[in-house]
DNA sequence: CGTTGACTTGACGCTTACGTAAGGGGCAGG
DNA sequence: CCTGCCCCTTACGTAAGCGTCAAGTCAACG
């Protein structure tokens, strides 16, 4: 193990605006994440100043918000993923909260196929009465327009890669 | 086509109440939806007076809102499907939109999946973690307990159906 | 006829997750 | 030295989605 490894990666630090850049959030959201205790940068002076811990940190409440959780949601799961060495009764109680969890968005998962079926069925729905109405309407008309351009030998094949 | 067969389905109707035991909604958010225009309910006198339509609209919104569309987005869905015959270019633009949801649903599902996976593995970390330490509070432990003292024939069966 | 119970319409309150000034510091370039 | 630009904090504003009274209506029950 030699220590060129560990200082390979040299703890880079990132800015506020760096950040949000690659996050696309703005400051403002990066500091109330901050303020309501999600994260906790260094200061260089005044500035914030993030390390790949806080950058990773921001990963997951972005992510735990795109799958729903409120911050405070999300500060607990943070919580329980930092206090690993909590003591056995901590690492107990994270257990059955990330299985709650679990479950909550297996359940979410189902409501979402279930959502994209309708969704997908209503589609189906659209298009058999526009193709009928007016076809020129339909999303492909572009596609299946020069598609007859390019050729007349209409083949099934074509058409179902087009689907 | 018997006529009977059409009123086989009474057009059956339900109060505010009904509706809310049913779906587990306070009365409260049944009129702000009707004031937001995702339901517009008869009326007996003062009285809402909900019928099949509507009931099916409140269980779109519901579904709607477990996967993350907001009230206005929802609203949005709705009317196009009631304007199913609002003209071509109408149905156009509902096609267009129902895409769009679709994929934004199919990306939300994949951040769903990841986050489940995520948590299983900090599950099991957790679990290895415990099982090292205090293997008693492992959350399988009452189970597993009362079933060591029913009996001590240990059928895989019985393990299985206690998971 | 009084009360109870379910319904009604406002209208104000609250939480979440920020947006948006307002006011100020620090440093680089011209 | 002034101008920008990025950073900071404090603090009020806002939209969504209801919760929570307040006050009134209406039918039924005893």
């Amino acid at each position: 193990m030699r220590p060129e490894l560990q200082l390979r990666r040299p703890e880079r630090a990132f800015t506020i605006r760096q950040l949000c850049v690659e996050f696309k959030v703005t400051p403002r959201a990066l500091r109330f994440y901050e303020d309501k205790g999600l994260l906790s940068p260094a200061r260089d002076g005044m500035n914030r100043v993030y390390n790949h811990r806080d950058r990773a940190r921001l990963q997951l409440i972005l992510r735990g918000k795109r799958v729903g959780f409120s911050l405070a949601e999300i500060r607990e799961i943070l919580e329980l993923y930092d206090e690993k060495d909590g003591g056995a009764a901590q690492m107990a109680r994270s257990l059955k909260k990330f299985r709650e969890r679990i479950e909550a968005l297996k359940s979410q998962r189902e409501d979402i196929e279930g959502a994209i079926q309708a969704l997908e069925d209503g589609c189906v729905h659209l298009e058999r009465q526009l193709s009928q109405i007016r076809p020129d309407l339909l999303p492909k008309a572009d596609a299946y327009d020069s598609m007859l351009r390019a050729r007349l030998d209409g083949e099934a094949e074509t058409v179902k890669s087009a689907v």
